[in-house]
DNA sequence: AATATTATACGAAAAAAATCGTAGATTAAA
DNA sequence: TTTAATCTACGATTTTTTTCGTATAATATT
């Protein structure tokens, strides 16, 4: 029932499970590459985050070949779900609310993407209509 | 015109900023009487890191009577933004919408707060309207 | 087959952040 | 006026995170 004990990943882990997360398995040139797309890294750097990662397990890999491949043991969305709460509660005081209104506000937002928050709000509301407040009183 | 020279606040560091920013100008004693009651802290941790920060620019102090006060020297909204700018970063791959998106997704969000950010998702796009898209073609 | 290239493992250094102990000064209490 | 309590300064240690060098094995090239 456990929501997830997997560690929160640091800001350099996050970048190399970005690269995972977006083109998929990959070996540690690749990742590698990718990174030096950004910054400059050296090759055994991205190895050894890849190899502290996966103790920790945040990704999983595939040592067949000598070549090995790695991927992303902890997805997306839940992990930045867990950040986000993480950052919410260190940046804006735990309000989620407060966070979502910076991000909106200052920055320019299309039209394309108003209409789409819109829409979410919508499935929000009937949600909401639909399945009570859950009645989470504290333990 | 610099949006801001200043430092990317660590962790801590903005634990302390939020005490400063919710209560205003405080002594060390009661920054760090606030911080214990979520962590175990020590005095001079706290005083370390308020000293650090002063260097940083992060804070400004009152050392007219002995027990110095310190109050903060950046505003919580900036910052807000700035820290958002480097999450969205890191941890979305750059994409604000989808944080907005998963912020609001995955949490109970009350009707009160659905109100709030269809109001300022209309403010918004009056703007848009108004305020023709910024040409903001690259360099 | 000899040489060059490309991998992994792993210890350890470097950098960044957080924590703490102690000295010395000042104020409050006894 | 002693003694106790409270502060700041500051060096130093600890912890966490990031980076790198080198040994060694496997594969590819000439």
């Amino acid at each position: 029932m456990s929501k997830s004990s997997l560690p929160k990943p640091t800001e350099s882990e996050l970048e190399i499970l970005q690269v995972l997360w977006q083109h998929g398995p990959s070996t540690v040139r690749f990742v590698n590459d990718e990174l030096s797309r950004r910054r400059e890294v050296g090759y055994t750097t991205t190895l050894k985050l890849l190899q502290l990662m996966l103790e920790k397990g945040l990704v999983l890999r595939d040592d067949e070949s000598k070549t090995h491949v790695y991927r992303a043991a902890v997805r997306e969305e839940e992990t930045q779900g867990l950040l986000i709460d993480k950052f919410v509660e260190s940046a804006f005081g735990g309000s989620a609310m407060k966070l979502v209104m910076q991000a909106l506000g200052n920055r320019r937002t299309s039209r394309e993407e108003l209409a789409q928050i819109r829409r979410l709000l919508n499935d929000i509301e009937i949600q909401n209509d639909t399945t009570p407040p859950s009645t989470d009183d504290a333990p």
